[in-house]
DNA sequence: GTGGTCTAGACCACC
DNA sequence: GTGGTCTAGACCACG
């Protein structure tokens, strides 16, 4: 599980690694239960203050993706979050409408954007086990 | 061009100026050389401070998408900004990834996320030039 | 005496009326007693307010560029003024540092700087009489 | 990294100290990856509002000279903007004529512009890294 | 009326 | 301590 910062980015670094780690687990690179870097460990390795990665993993423990057994370790959760579906899908809703502006700046039509989208599936669904289908709920 | 600005929402309030604007020039409902409201008119009418909406202006100009005219006004550009189209490709293809990864943690199956890409682009060229007719809902 | 004016230039419209006339008098493209065109017929041509026109007018009569004869026109001073000579020599000395600069950030050395000096000097007094060397008072 | 500003100056403020740093950084007297000053620092050391400083480091953030980290400062940028070549000579060219026009019109000769050239050469390289000893005079 | 600049504060998020 | 955002004014220059 590697993790890339940029320290120029306009989005937080705490919230750059929050993010890395949900997409890894929604795609399965990380699996239910697998261990994860130490915070400690994580920070030397990414060259940034240990309160920083610290933060990160506990917005993720209480989001539900992850949670550490004082002692062993951070884990995985079994259990996925399953945050208000009302509000999640106005939020996957907002992100379709930014995306698609964003490819129509770009110059690009729908049928092409949808390629790029099935591309980008197969790419992150490619070495994940095979998604069960879940019930949307 | 009507804005809606929502106070409470983490993205500050001078870029959600900036997405809509520039959304609205991807998908047409901007034209080019449309004249923008005045950004104090604009801050009247979103019950904000001038400076806020100013702010949005200045950094639509500095990216390229809207150019001023002291004393005339502020016009969308003509001519809007291309990237390097490889880096163009880059960040759309990591934008993808991004919404997928996204919709996946939310439960959403490929088939899915498709049918609200759809609807977002239905919703979004409404009102648009070359648009296919649907009731607003 | 064609001019080129950019609405969108952060230059003011009536300086950069100014700007083009006394470069042209500096370099003799515009000869004394030479008539101007009015700011009647010159804010048709370049497509602007009349009242632009002629306020750039009236400035370069207040700084002695030009003179205006009530019912005959406006005509190129054949004394050119001569303002306060320290003032003077910091202006140029100063725009000799923002002229050096903007070279060096384009990667440019300063042998290459001079060459290029050369050659614009060689563009500018073609085609102008040859300028008579001036007391430099 | 001693910065003077001038009120009175026609120049903006925030554009004097745009021009300050571009200059210093095109000279080599600013090295790459250097941190600057916080703007609340330096807008104390100015004795102006902070925004005002704040709005100097946007735009040349904006235009790719300088980067921020939030909470750790505001940095020189290790690559320089680069224009379209072609382009960066036209507008070197046209500097060239604008600076050599402003001379001729002070009464300058040729020769006396180049003397002025070379001692603002001088006078910028002071202090840079590969620079030829003078006295700061 | 339009944008351009500046002030003197304030609160928040990040590291 | 650092930058990020926002406010509620003010004065000026331009067209």
């Amino acid at each position: 599980m590697e993790l890339i910062i940029n320290p120029a980015d306009e989005l937080p670094i705490y919230r750059q690694i929050m993010r890395q780690i949900t997409e890894a687990i929604a795609v399965g690179r990380l699996k239910s239960g697998e261990k994860l870097k130490s915070h400690r460990d994580l920070s030397e390795e990414l060259v940034i203050a240990p309160l920083t990665v610290k933060k990160a993993y506990d917005e993720l423990e209480a989001l539900g993706f992850i949670e550490t057994q004082r002692g062993r370790g951070t884990f995985v959760c079994t259990a996925p979050p399953r945050l208000d579906p009302v509000e999640q899908r106005d939020k996957i809703q907002q992100a379709a409408r930014s995306f698609l502006s964003q490819a129509y700046l770009a110059g690009l039509r729908y049928t092409e954007v949808v390629k790029i989208l099935k591309d980008a599936d197969r790419e992150l669904t490619a070495g994940a086990p095979s998604r069960k289908e879940k019930e949307t709920a």
